[in-house]
DNA sequence: ATTCTTTGATTACAAATGTAATTTATAGAG
DNA sequence: CTCTATAAATTACATTTGTAATCAAAGAAT
């Protein structure tokens, strides 16, 4: 199943808290970008026949949660993408990304942590 | 400037190796999987007019070329991979697929490489 | 109970995308 | 010099996507 950038961005502020109403996910998003109720609306309507997301009524007003697990479908775009782009490993990404300057000390850092602790569980 | 997957799938094959003509860039995408012919023409076509690529004519047939390097592209298209779904940052991604077990031996070892030529680099 | 308001459902619509078929021009064959 | 095969240009067309407006139903207010 695939959403597209927007639906993606709908499902994201979903994925922060829920259930939650249309309304609070306009809210949500509107913190970042501006986003238009009516498209809010459509994109909710377009997840829900996905089945990225369900609702239930509550009175007049829905309730959306998710249906799709955040990190499965992460992991799932991050896999798409690499293999589009970098032969789907991740060190080419990375290393693309050292060359052109776009490493920080503290990604490094952090790089490092997450292999230490990779390697302590796979001894 | 955008250029979809598709016309990124034709990208990739004039970067292999250019100028090229329509006949290359179909029987290299073929080595892969198989693109109609009449498709890559259009796509090459959409391609030229979106300034990604340019022609030379050769007699009856076209010679084309990248107009955008490959590597200045690749990165800007990570980035807002990233920008989408890890808050712009590389470590969370590797983070990912450390987590749902997508990291081998081999990674990690690349993944220690260029940080090790990284912190040699920013001393 | 009737009207207003809010919220979900339906409809709209252009641009982008994937996927090709048809038409046209032209280099090469005879 | 004419005909044909091939490559490029043009046209096609359904689907997806972004972005809303309009329609309809159901509580809320009076």
């Amino acid at each position: 199943m695939e959403v597209s950038k927007a639906e993606f961005a709908i499902l994201t502020a979903i994925w922060t808290r829920s259930p939650c109403t249309a309304k609070d996910v306009v809210d949500r998003l509107n913190e970042q970008d501006s986003w238009h109720e009516k498209t809010v609306k459509t994109l909710l309507g377009r997840l829900v026949k996905k089945q990225a997301i369900a609702f239930e009524k509550c009175s007049r007003h829905y309730l959306y949660s998710p249906l799709i697990d955040k990190d499965e479908y992460i992991v799932k775009e991050s896999d798409n993408f690499l293999k589009r782009l970098f032969g789907g490993k991740v060190s080419p990404l990375v290393a693309s990304f050292a060359k052109s300057e776009k490493l920080s000390q503290s990604d490094v850092d952090e790089l490092k942590k997450i292999i230490s602790d990779w390697e302590q569980s796979n001894d």
